[in-house]
DNA sequence: ATGAATTAATAAGCCTGCTTATCATCGGCA
DNA sequence: TGCCGATGATAAGCAGGCTTATTAATTCAT
């Protein structure tokens, strides 16, 4: 049973932080998707719904950027979920290139019941660690993804410190 | 420029601890691809390479199970290796179902370069944390995949903790 | 000893991410 | 005014996850 543990923990610091944030990540998105499939919605979907209804009126690039996925994702997405009539797109009176994305009545009507879904998947997941565990692991990550978030495919090393220096 | 970290944090207990990690996993992935790329090889690829050579002679079936991924999952990620050249199939002498995926000497070559890649997207992802940020990061992640990783789509309330009890 | 259940691999088809490239429009500057 | 670079959306095509279902081989129970 503890095949996998022993396999991967050769040298505990080679691979098991990304195999366990890969998998973690990969896991809570199924885990919601299952929940979530009887409303017809997955988690990236959800996610697209809740930014969008605290960002009325927003350009799908600004969107994209909000939700640190590539535009031409977001389009693809967008297309879905207009076929689901989860999303309009409405014309720009003020630029012919755009086309807002709105939501429709039957996104708003889900919005509660999303929330909730995620808010129990959390409790789940975070079952038997302190209470402040998901500040510190929010704290942390947020921390790890600053610091991936800008520089291309250089070398690694000294990079990251230089990074955070420039930040401050 | 702080945009997106304001539009998320409405609540802060409601999406950004699945945001951020997903957010983060992904960029690790991006940024090894990023760096693997002139070796031909993804993040994904790497790690069935990396886990194979820990455990020659493995079913497929075993060795999906090792990296946490669905069968079928890894059957067409072979596929490509194999393509590729960094994997060769071989017949299992005692079950005439079974085809061994074996490594080429092509795929032992890069193990050292693998392995000090993701040493260093490790330490470039942690810059500026506390030297015990990785371990205690990997401790609450493998829990959190603990508790998410059986159960199907029953209701959340009270199943994490029972699922604990019951492994304990 | 044979018929049923299980297991190994894989096909089909979907979702969501990516890179790269195209096309139309906008807007600033010469 | 007219042109040229920046911007908004999207097409094409790949990677790597998934569910569901199929085929072949093995194993187990009767």
């Amino acid at each position: 049973m503890s095949s996998a543990a022993d396999s991967r923990s050769a040298s505990p610091h080679s691979m098991s932080l990304g195999a366990v944030l890969t998998d973690t990540a990969r896991m809570m998105r199924v885990r919601f998707d299952q929940r979530a499939r009887h409303l017809g919605l997955t988690r990236a979907q959800w996610s697209v719904i809740a930014t969008l209804a605290r960002n009325e009126g927003i350009k799908q690039a600004a969107l994209a950027d909000l939700l640190e996925i590539e535009p031409i994702t977001l389009c693809r997405q967008i297309d879905r979920m207009e076929e689901g009539g989860w999303i309009e797109r409405r014309a720009d009176p003020t630029d012919r290139r755009a086309r807002l994305p709105h939501l429709t009545p039957k996104a708003h009507a889900v919005l509660e019941q999303g929330r909730a879904l995620a808010t129990g998947i959390y409790a789940e997941a975070l079952a038997g660690l302190p209470s402040d565990a998901e500040a510190k692991l929010v704290e942390m990550l947020a921390h790890m993804r600053a610091n991936l978030s800008d520089r291309r495919a250089e070398p690694a090393e000294k990079t990251a410190a230089e990074k955070i220096a420039a930040k401050a």
